[in-house]
DNA sequence: TATTGTAATGATACCCATTCTCACCTAGAC
DNA sequence: GTCTAGGTGAGAATGGGTATCATTACAATA
């Protein structure tokens, strides 16, 4: 049983040849930090002579990031309502947009991390999922 | 010359009827800490016997968000495509979202806003804005 | 192997928040 | 008051995303 196979099945999700070839994708993006949208996993599904449904696409990553395998973002007021997915592997982290070039950063700071479970638990709540969106510019543009 | 006609032309707007009114509705919903979408101000303003276009709403709305005078929101993936605006008056503060009753909560904490302007400068940037959502729940759920 | 129930898939119709278009109107300068 | 850049509104268009539903794959049992 491959790696895949091992991740949904572990996560509850029945392995399925769809979530498997998704989360791939997925897979391989992660060393360009690319976050795709369910329309470019579509064509580059069509790139490769595969076929797949659109509405099977939505509805696998759906799966998968309910499953806690994936992560969606919404980062751009131009781009918004395009999802963008990637792969929930390991660590949690933030991001950074240069409103300038689009460029994605990641990064990962244990301190604002911990800063905001001490927040919620001063309401009487826990973290279930934060989403921190840096927007920034070249500095002294 | 009123308060909504001063933050309109000191943002470098003109000051229009319908900028002026829908300013002073994000004003009057302040207090309850409401976030309100182009459809609520739609919907208000018909309730008071008025009538605006919806394009309106929203033309005015971006044009606000541009000149800094209010802030837009995403909050619930249930709901994403449907924006939240509300005033940007003073201090920036973050919001903490109750995955369980939908309830929004602001804070403010200068702690983590530091902390993102360090790294950002770490990397060269600059903030130009953010936003962080902590999506939380009831603790011991 | 055949049967049968359950869940996944995909084509397509649909939804609906938002944006676009364009004729018309206004605010503000002179 | 006149002029003009820019604001407004009705309705059409856009475009992610979802719902529907017939078909297909799968797995368990006979």
């Amino acid at each position: 049983m491959n790696r895949e196979r091992r991740a949904l099945t572990r996560a509850g999700l029945k392995a399925t040849a769809a979530r498997e070839r998704i989360f791939q994708l997925l897979e391989s993006a992660l060393p360009e930090r690319h976050h795709l949208s369910a329309d470019d996993i579509y064509a580059r599904l069509r790139q490769s002579g595969e076929r797949m449904g659109i509405s099977s696409i939505y509805r696998v990553l759906t799966d998968l990031e309910d499953a806690g395998l994936v992560h969606r973002h919404h980062f751009d007021r131009h781009t918004m309502g395009r999802s963008l997915f990637e792969l929930a592997d390991g660590a949690a982290h933030d991001h950074m947009v240069c409103v300038e070039t689009g460029r994605i950063l990641e990064f990962q700071d244990p301190l604002i991390e911990a800063r905001q479970r001490a927040i919620a638990e001063r309401h009487g709540f826990e973290v279930v999922g934060r989403k921190l969106v840096i927007r920034v510019r070249r500095a002294g543009a």
